[in-house]
RNA sequence: GAGGCCGUAGCUCAGCUGGUAGAGCAACAGACUUUUAAUCUGUGGGUCCUGGGUUCGAUCCCCAGCGGCCUCACCA
């Protein structure tokens, strides 16, 4: 049964055990409990070493140790750990109960608050009751879960064997929490669009396809919410945003994982620079929030400094950030202007870029500079807007009113990574129908932006207010805030390749016993 | 998709030049009323990722496969 683990024999006679004593070893609902943090936060230099507050934990066992009338176990609950100290003569009713506790149960404790004459804080209890039994071993109590595969494959392990992973996944939601409260506090309004989407458009990726059975049609699972958010504009609400997953059929690496979580958001009436503004403003306080949380100000340090650990590295995100204009880093790293077509296709080639001649010239420079300007964007140690991209690689954006070949966009870089991404949006529907008709030569039809979307192009004929739209990729948002290398590591469930047992029984066949 | 590294007990990891495998924790039996990864005594536990090959003999060498990590490619 469960798994063929030579412990869980063992957990079963235990269990038996518990059933013996009259008790339910999956409990129900325990009232008056309390985080071991707030618990911990009673205690004060003037609590007596016991009969100090009443108090009630619960939580998991992830320590235990039984000194035959006395038993210390230490529980972890989502705020963290407390010890508890059980006494045969404070617990004499529950006491051959008590004994049955294994690491990994989860338990809740009464009893009052105190601590060993070591000092460490410690809930005297005299009442307990099981919540469930752990009918599996947790990991190594003080290793911990170190197998990446199984912390990914098994996160709940990971979540409750490894406490710097629940703080990871702790501080994220509080940091999507932030982003609310600071788009609400600018009069956003939240929204959902949908993910399947009959045209995969707003930007340019492999879209993942499904089939509704009752409608006998294909699907798209979006890889953008950017048509729908706009429709909204066109319906009169002025500012929304919404934070959710897209999907992108592509590679799956340290920063990449096929779902990711976008935050986008359309300002009616704001353009490229409210953008910028707005995102600095945001960026800028998550990571204050963050140095606060992490770490005391180092001696000597300006308190307006705002640097966080990324790596081997530190990071930053002090405001203003720098701002850079594309054609700026182009003409440094390539000795040419981004917009002087035959000086771009002279450096294509001297570059060794393939099929120079049948791709567009924009293509040309897209591609010289994520070669040689990107890979120096990953040296910087903080933030850049890089802004005013070639128009030809910005089919939805905005141009330049004194030059039509530059697109009102920035991206956001940070330590290499496209943090941001945003535009002054294009609210033109016969430019847009135009863009929408046009394939960029040298770029595959599924990468392209040019898919005709009908219903889109009535709504902006309809009348779309002037806006600002902006990304925000979330997943490495937390990659730079939480300090992990690796998008796995703050994403809870991250896609793997399923094992051989999975596929058998995805086959049909019955699962391993 | 390419390359490098890796896969050994429930977990964390050793394992030399090829001779059928070890430690700590966990588990089991016992002792212990202030422990801190408690300690002490005793015991059990292995598809060495899978399948081939070489060899008298393979955890170890070779080939293929599966899975993971990293780098690169791909990537609004």
């Amino acid at each position: 049964m469960f798994n063929d683990n030579p412990q869980f024999k063992d957990r079963l006679a235990r269990l038996e055990k518990w059933r013996a004593a009259g008790v339910d070893p999956f409990g129900r609902r325990t009232d008056g409990i309390m985080s071991t943090r707030v618990v911990r936060d009673l205690h004060t230099p003037e609590t007596p070493h016991d009969g100090g507050p009443a108090a009630r934990v619960a939580g998991r066992i992830v320590l235990l140790r039984d000194i035959g009338k006395l038993i210390f176990l230490t529980i972890v609950d989502s705020t963290g750990r407390l010890q508890i100290g059980v006494a045969k003569q404070l617990m004499a009713a529950h006491w051959d109960k008590v004994k049955l506790l294994e690491l990994g149960d989860i338990a809740w404790f009464s009893g009052k608050l105190g601590h060993t004459k070591t000092g460490e804080i410690t809930l005297w209890a005299d009442d307990f009751g099981l919540s469930a039994k752990a009918m599996l071993p947790l990991p190594d109590k003080f290793h911990g879960l170190a197998d990446m595969e199984l912390r990914h494959r098994q996160r709940y392990l990971d979540l409750a064997a490894n406490p710097e992973s629940m703080e990871v996944f702790v501080a994220r939601s509080r940091i999507i929490q932030m982003i609310r409260e600071f788009l609400h506090r600018r009069d956003f309004i939240e929204v959902e669009t949908p993910m399947m989407q009959s045209i995969a458009g707003g930007a340019a990726a492999r879209p993942f396809m499904t089939h509704h059975n009752a409608l006998d049609i294909d699907l798209f699972m979006r890889i953008s919410p950017e048509l729908y958010l706009k429709r909204l504009l066109v319906g009169g609400m002025e500012r929304v945003f919404e934070i959710n997953r897209n999907f992108r059929n592509e590679g799956i690496d340290t920063r990449h994982n096929p779902e990711f979580t976008m935050m986008e958001l359309y300002q009616a009436y704001s353009d490229l620079s409210g953008m910028m503004e707005l995102t600095e403003s945001l960026i800028a306080d998550l990571a204050a929030d963050r140095r606060r949380a992490i770490m005391p100000q180092p001696p000597g340090e300006s308190p307006s400094a705002v640097r966080l650990p990324y790596g081997s590295r530190m990071l930053d995100f002090t405001p203003p950030f720098k701002r850079i204009s594309y054609n700026e880093l182009f003409e440094r790293h390539l000795g040419v202007n981004m917009l002087d077509e035959a000086g771009v296709r002279k450096a294509a080639v001297s570059h060794d870029v393939a099929d120079v001649d049948k791709k567009a010239a924009a293509v040309l420079v897209g591609e010289l500079f994520e070669r040689l300007v990107e890979p120096t964007l990953h040296d910087m140690d903080a933030p850049v807007f890089v802004f005013d991209y070639p128009a030809g690689l910005c089919p939805l954006t905005r141009r330049k009113p004194d030059n039509p070949a530059v697109a009102e966009r920035f991206e956001l870089y940070v330590a290499g990574m496209e943090l941001a991404n945003a535009y002054t949006e294009l609210n033109d529907p016969f430019v847009q129908h135009e863009t929408f008709s046009a394939q960029l030569a040298g770029l595959k039809e599924e990468e392209s932006m040019a898919k005709m979307d009908h219903d889109f192009i009535t709504a902006l004929a309809h009348g779309m207010p002037p806006a600002g739209g902006l990304g925000i990729g979330i997943d490495r948002l937390m990659m730079l805030l939480l300090n992990r290398t690796s998008i796995r590591d703050v994403v809870l469930f991250p896609q793997l390749k399923p094992l051989p047992a999975e596929q058998s029984a995805a086959a049909g066949s019955p699962p391993a016993a």
